[in-house]
DNA sequence: TGCACACATATTGTATACAAATTTTGAGGA
DNA sequence: TCCTCAAAATTTGTATACAATATGTGTGCA
């Protein structure tokens, strides 16, 4: 097997843990990725404490390292603050993003519009993670982007589903998605912070019903209980 | 000397750090601080990774960590976020504070007063890190926690000043502060949010200018260089 | 004196062994 | 069958030894 470094091992989980390869609440064993990532566990807890100060995971002492978990009363909080937070990182982006943030933006764009049309959901999810994690960069403001990275690691986990569409009036969403990027890319380089403002939360709703339909799955057919083969049944 | 366990470690760092005893970008050599701490390298690097995760720490590649600093540029924004962040939080905890809470608040006045009283910069400080840390808990919302954490850092090591009066004027200004956490404690027990974040503006605008101070420190008297006695000069 | 380079020293990074805690297992008894 | 409790197995926590990297120092040379 190749041979992780540190930061690889650290990027990786990161990845692993977006795209609900590794699910909330999930117990992760030392042992085993220090196995899977071929170094020692000395190296290996410490990228754990580390994921547990960016809020991927949760360790308690003796206990172990899990992967953070999505409980439903956060995801309420989730709710409340995303669009505060979104949007006043868009504005900041259009006061302080400079060029060479500007090319880096365009190409998460060019990798994530790749992603949606091939319906790649965990390859989307990260890159829309990348494209707006890039737009945190350019706000260059240490206190909001703590706030920022914590929305994303839920946001991203949530929006799996999104990219991976069942119907086609859900395609034309993704469509729409990478529209509103394209729209959200020129306000930010013109500097037109009301209009990026205005777009972000555009952005938001878009994607808000998808989202809470991830929190409050759809409910079962009431009459299942008269199906005819419940052999299945508890 | 005493043997301190992991946590009390982490959280004596944290008490140095914010009390500027530690200062801003103070190089922390591993080998010294588990000889401090008595406990081997490997659980004080784990500290210290936390620490990194937690802002209140820098950590780079084969040079260490050092205590995080506090550039001017980065500052700027500490004034153009914090308003918006402890106005939201204050909000919050209006909503969603438990009786608990409002009791580990009220403890938490009574410990500032008493330090700030007697004048104790450095325990009053952190006792005001306390407090507000307190409402935090009760706005339970992790997001903006996040922002709020950070935040603090910088705040309570910039207000390390504050507590240390040098003029009648300045103590009248602590004194003013002591009122409004009362004042806090009652808006947030009532659940007025309204009155609670005009109460942290106010709260806010009252240290404001001294921290500022902090930052752009009163200039040196022009004519120093032509003072009598000169032989310290470079 | 100033610079380049090799060597010595100091500091950080990793692996491994062992200690401590938790979880699992299973035997014994009610 | 169910519960209790102790021993075994598993997993996490810490100390230490050693490897890798960075820093400091001094010598030789122009």
């Amino acid at each position: 097997m190749e041979r992780y470094t540190k930061l690889d091992c650290l990027i990786d989980l990161r990845r692993r843990i977006l795209s609900t390869e590794l699910k909330p609440g999930h117990d992760l064993d030392e042992a085993r990725l220090s196995d899977y990532y071929s170094m020692s566990r000395t190296p290996l807890r410490e990228v754990l404490q580390r994921l547990q100060g960016e809020g991927y995971v949760v360790m308690s002492e003796n206990r172990g390292a899990k992967v953070a978990s999505m409980d439903i009363d956060v995801l309420r909080t989730f709710f409340q603050t995303a669009p505060m937070v979104y949007a006043n990182i868009a504005r900041l982006a259009c006061e302080n993003r400079t060029s060479a943030q500007l090319d880096a933006l365009k190409q998460a764009q060019i990798g994530f519009a790749k992603a949606a049309k091939l319906s790649d959901a965990a390859e989307a999810a990260l890159a829309n993670h990348t494209f707006h994690a890039n737009i945190g960069d350019m706000a260059s403001n240490t206190y909001l982007l703590a706030s920022l990275a914590r929305l994303q690691i839920d946001h991203t986990r949530m929006s799996q589903t999104f990219y991976r569409p069942a119907a086609p009036a859900e395609t034309m969403l993704v469509l729409k998605a990478i529209e509103q990027h394209d729209a959200m890319i020129a306000a930010i380089e013109a500097g037109e912070g009301a209009l990026a403002i205005d777009l972000t939360l555009q952005h938001w709703d878009l994607s808000r019903d998808r989202m809470e339909r991830y929190v409050r799955a759809d409910p079962l057919p009431v009459d299942v209980i008269s199906l005819k083969d419940n052999s299945n049944a508890i």
